[in-house]
DNA sequence: TATGGCGTTCTACAGACGTAGAAGGGTGGC
DNA sequence: GCCACCCTTCTACGTCTGTAGAACGCCATA
């Protein structure tokens, strides 16, 4: 219960991410953060005893930031009129996603590992934070636009946007796609974000 | 070097990936192996020595798996010519979505997994070609469609229901999203596709 | 200056893990 | 019937991991 310094707590927590970007969750160890982290061995130890704590404040850490993220980049203004600016907000969803690729890819690494651990640990659903914010933004845009099933539809939209980022993290289609950070692939993600919003307010 | 015994080998390897649908990358153990699939002790580490091997063979076996699955599951006739149903592609993409939701969840759940390791150890990424083939079936559709872009297209297509997969598998939608299994699990997803497959062609 | 509390740092330890190699056992050739 | 071979099973061992608690040092108060 020795949470006392929040800069301590905060630097631990963020090492722990970055350990799970570059290792797994199998790289998540008490020690290996105190390393990571530049701390006395026993630190991580001393805040979050248990491994199941450490992996709680980790995703608490990644929604807390998420949410703030989602916050500052809010919709560009005029879009959630009755005739929004799709081609706009492609844009903008391209350019977080992106983002995420790239100076956010650590936390996008993390952000995936622990939505996994999810599955089979009720507890770590706070990682689902971004996911609901993202949905309500979504599903507010199509009912501003009038779109059937907005509910529906933009739930559906948010699964398909999260799966394009899941795509360029992973790799699976580096055949043929642009490297992130390139503005081939801030074109190239606008350009499959625009279809999708169409396909979702037609 | 001891790999005598096909159906061992196999045998190992599932139960592999059931350890790891069950507990994550961390509860892929050697002796986790064995105990899970009812052999002696040692037997994982006799056939694997190394954990870096035990990893090797399960991310070749699940692309072995979904190869044959989708070799199984061909495109419905009909739908590559220049006016394809995209309604009944639409309700057997669903239907593979909802297998890999329920029966096939196990693999699914280990797939996504290995996808994640595979982001630092690129040797496991050439062996992971499911969404290759995917791909490549999209691109075929798309061409035939005479949509323009097909390869870009297809590979966003794809991207695109990969997440819709994922969405239901963490959970991430459920608030409002059917469970898998159901016949409106289906008709949702169904609906999701035939959107997607529509912006896709048009 | 002494003292008490509290956050930090260090040490301990049992269990699990990865890996290697020895012991065991069954099968085919001679 | 005997032997050699190879697959299987068991044992060993050094390291890592999770968790606990003791030792230490610092600051405020009296």
């Amino acid at each position: 219960m020795a949470t006392t310094s929040p800069e301590r707590f905060a630097a631990l927590t963020d090492a722990a991410i970055a350990l799970i970007a570059e290792l797994g969750m199998r790289g998540l160890t008490h020690r290996a953060v105190d390393a990571r982290a530049g701390l006395p061995a026993g630190t991580a130890s001393a805040y979050l005893r248990t491994r199941k704590a450490l992996v709680e404040a980790v995703v608490q850490r990644i929604a807390d930031l998420d949410t703030a993220d989602l916050a500052t980049r809010r919709v560009p203004t005029g879009v959630v009129e009755a005739a929004p600016d799709l081609d706009a907000l492609a844009e903008s969803i391209a350019a977080l996603l992106d983002d995420w690729l790239t100076a956010g890819r650590t936390r996008t690494l993390a952000r995936y590992a622990c939505l996994l651990e999810a599955t089979h640990h009720p507890e770590l659903r706070p990682i689902l934070a971004y996911g609901v914010a993202m949905r309500a933004q979504a599903q507010a845009l199509l009912t501003a636009a009038g779109a059937p099933d907005a509910e529906q539809r933009g739930s559906h939209l948010v699964a398909a946007v999260d799966g394009l980022l899941f795509d360029r993290l992973a790799g699976a289609g580096s055949l043929a796609a642009p490297p992130p950070g390139t503005p081939q692939n801030r074109a190239d993600l606008a350009a499959a974000v625009r279809g999708l919003l169409r396909a979702a307010v037609s």
